[in-house]
DNA sequence: ACAATAGTGTCTATGAGACAATATTCG
DNA sequence: CGAATATTGTCTCATAGACACTATTGT
């Protein structure tokens, strides 16, 4: 690679194996609420490792043939059984990347974490690899760290397990006392994909996301109020969604009855054309994450 | 894959060459300040591809021996030439990935994008595999696209003589009417990184990562201004400061005249211990960003 | 009738931003 | 002295949140 040659050159005689192999990757963390509780898609691992334990849906890239975004939507319609269709009324986004040399047994394993709002859908289904697929509570897999004890990380991914972990740590290894924990760091994974989405739907209209083509200002409230694990003040809150330009936008058509325990109809609503939400809605007790 | 095996057996037996190779590299946006100016870190390429132009800084994942936050920090070092002590001053975070098949013409290469804030630093050097380096002004480089396409600004940071502003394109392809384009898609990251870092000093104490160890009001300010590329009121930027808990803290000392015009002698701070500021700061504007 | 919910009105505390005012130091 | 800058004061407006109130529907 010292010896001055031309471009062409050089690309005839590169040798894409030369090199140590690092695999890479992607896992989605899609969210969705069913029965007022958020869930997150898991597979059930076909094989080793972490045979029988559920992980996050992901696979290996396909090299030269798509870019990760692809793969992300790829790996999301397997595990889903969508058509293209309806995955465009799933948000996917990137969330992170994330490599230890030590995060998968096999070998040294980048991947790329995405993150998805999806609204309600049927059932999962297995994908090629995959033993099983279905939708977990997500405080059944996580311990749903509320927004307060969880401090803002300026962005920690290097430890490694096991050395010392038992105790102080800051982020509490992935499995709670409660529930089954995911393979691989995929618990670290759905923490930091819970806090990213806890925080986007402040400043974007994403929150929509999570709901069909037209709503009710009280569903919105529930996705908040599930998301962020915090009651809101239904009037308040009303009123705030309504004065935001551009996050909604009224449909004619009011509610048609549907298992409410009485009430007048509620007027629907469909995502507005705002892409950020000024002024954004706040979560409640910020104060005591400043510091 | 199929057969059932002990977990043992398969890592056994398993080859990490089984598949298409996919590359991994990290690559570095690192901002600091140099005379009022946004710079951005940046290499001549010593071989192909892209021989003799400006790229980021960055190299290949260490397969086995590094995780990602480490190779970010070692190709920052190498090309900076600074220790790990000076290191800790420096602000690092992941910024995201890019994987498109052919940003890369050797071979499908995901790069894992980091954004660095830095204090005034020395001169950069050439690493290992470049042929110079050196900290570049940001507008230089990249076509300073404001956060809003609209609104007429009194103040333009971002504009060179000649040079007229952007097209049409919601990204323009890397290499922008003005100023040397940056190999691959790295005018791409550093759009993406700019965008953050403006995003980012909004609701964290990051600014500070600019300064040295104590700095002024108006140095803060200055950073601010410099990011955003907005002027700000000194007197309401001043209160707002120290109205936030945890952004900034006293020393007892005051400036000792640095190059200025008159005026009196600006009381010294020191950055906070708070991760997030509460309130945050807002940039002017936004509102006509919002849809 | 009663309970539950949708939607609106009102009041208060807080913070952002526009100025203005004062003080200090350099040329 | 005059210009530039640091710092503080004051006023106004927008908004978040607490709370109350009315209207509408199911049981």
């Amino acid at each position: 690679m010292e010896a001055q040659q031309t471009e062409p050159e050089f690309l005839a005689g590169y040798d894409p194996r030369a090199f140590d192999p690092v695999a890479v990757t992607v896992d989605v963390v899609a969210l969705t609420l069913r029965a007022d509780r958020l869930h997150v898609l898991a597979v059930r691992r076909g094989g080793p490792p972490y045979a029988g334990e559920w992980a996050l849906p992901g696979g290996f890239v396909q090299a030269g043939r798509e870019s990760l975004d692809e793969a992300a939507g790829r790996e999301l319609a397997e595990e889903t059984g969508l058509d293209a269709a309806s995955l465009g009324r799933v948000h996917l986004e990137q969330l992170g990347s994330y490599g230890r040399p030590d995060r998968d047994p096999r070998m040294h394993v980048v991947s790329v974490a995405y993150l998805a709002f999806a609204p309600g859908l049927p059932d999962a289904r297995a994908g090629s690899d995959a033993a099983g697929a279905d939708w977990l509570p997500v405080d059944a897999v996580c311990s749903v760290r509320q927004p307060e004890t969880a401090s803002p990380r300026p962005f920690e991914q290097g430890r490694r397990p096991g050395a010392h972990g038992g105790g102080a740590g800051r982020r509490p290894r992935s499995s709670p006392p409660d529930g089954a924990p995911l393979a691989f760091d995929h618990g670290d994974i759905l923490a930091d994909g819970l806090e990213r989405a806890r925080a986007k739907i402040e400043y974007t209209p994403l929150a929509t996301a999570f709901l069909g083509e037209s709503f009710t200002i009280s569903e919105l409230r529930t996705v908040y109020e599930t998301v962020w694990g915090t009651p809101l003040h239904a009037g308040n809150f009303h009123r705030k969604v309504l004065s935001v330009p551009g996050f909604v936008e009224s449909t004619g058509a009011s509610d048609t009855r549907p298992g409410s325990r009485g009430g007048p109809r509620a007027r629907l609503y469909r995502a507005g054309d705002a892409t950020l939400l000024h002024p954004a809605l706040l979560r409640p007790d910020r104060e005591a994450t400043v510091r």
